[in-house]
DNA sequence: GTCATAATGGGTCAACTGTCCCAGACGTTT
DNA sequence: AAACGTCTGGGACAGTTGACCCATTATGAC
């Protein structure tokens, strides 16, 4: 798929050098093919936009499971993240780059704040399955929270990518799964 | 100056559209003597990559000034930042690409780290300076606590300038400088 | 097999980019 | 006035990019 490759080739070499001869060479295509499946290149950024939205949410923040103890499984979550984070760092770079040239061409603004809201969604959707299992209250709305959980790791990932400080990294997940924590109010174990 | 007049470029255009032909007609200057003060396009970028560094934090962080009431001294910093962001949310966007541009390319790499750990000290500076007028201890090293500063704004910059969410930028701050206060320790009035 | 449609490969084009060259203008020092 | 280095303007160059055209090859329905 050329979106797939693009994604590749925006990865190992950011938005700039995804070039149309870049991402046909990637997917083995040439460049009449590309014009085939795609109007334009613009075209086809806006797909990867589309794409990369879906994708993310489901493989990041889907490690987010609550349990009985909130603090624990949110920085279990976290964790996980960072986790991802080391092991790929040039995919989150890229996502990061995509949300700023999304930000960027016009056309694709709406595609950014629509991105974003995909991203508080997910953490929603993901926060309220676990509350399912074991339900948790919380001191302010769902979608606040996920936007606290949405807005740490886009920080610590900047942070990282820029200082590959993992300890550090480390720390500012503690503190971040102890506050989002506080926020938590434990239901009584009786029926409501 | 062209250093300048090429952050200009960027903040309206993007870093993509930082071409020479663009900075140098933004300075109203000729291509000519682009290259007579710069050998090239890449080295006229590492210097801008390095001038932001220092415009940013001496602009920005210096208005985080801490009181007695630790908690309102922090998110009346926090608010400041934000209002800057409103107000010239071009120039925030620049920066955040900046830091991906200099993460992206060969030679610049360190530059970025340079530039987030500027970033950190800064407000570490920031934060000393005010607890000269006001001592504060704190539960983690002050480093730490910049870096959630520096975090917690980055996140926050990315979440605003795709949703424009203003109301939800100022509950995140919110959040944040109720968190942080907490890790203050206040200190007792007496001679230690 | 035949034929229409889908898909591909090679080659070409104009536009744009960074870089460079060279003739000339400017200002300062003799 | 003359000469010097500093700076500027216009033009040109090769390389890259997105887009496109046309001839050719799979692919599959009948």
């Amino acid at each position: 798929m050329l979106v797939q490759a693009a994604i590749r080739v925006i990865a190992a070499q950011g938005v700039a050098g995804a070039t149309t001869r870049a991402i046909v060479a990637e997917a083995g295509m040439s460049l009449a093919s590309f014009h085939y499946a795609f109007r334009s290149h613009a075209e086809l950024m806006r797909e990867v936009v589309s794409y990369v939205v879906d994708a993310e949410i489901t493989s990041v923040f889907s490690s987010l499971r609550l349990g009985t103890d909130i603090r624990r499984a949110l920085r279990d979550g976290l964790q996980a993240y960072l986790d991802y984070l080391i092991a790929d760092p040039e995919h989150e770079q890229a996502m990061q780059e995509l949300m700023h040239y999304a930000l960027r061409t016009p056309g694709l603004e709406s595609l950014a704040a629509e991105q974003y809201s995909a991203y508080l969604s997910g953490v929603v959707d993901v926060l309220t399955e676990s509350a399912a299992a074991v339900p948790v209250e919380w001191a302010i709305p769902l979608p606040d929270i996920a936007r606290l959980v949405v807005m740490t790791t886009h920080g610590v990932t900047l942070a990282w990518l820029a200082d590959r400080d993992t300890a550090a990294a480390e720390r500012v997940l503690d503190f971040a799964a102890d506050s989002l924590a506080a926020l938590a109010v434990l239901p009584i174990r009786s029926v409501t």
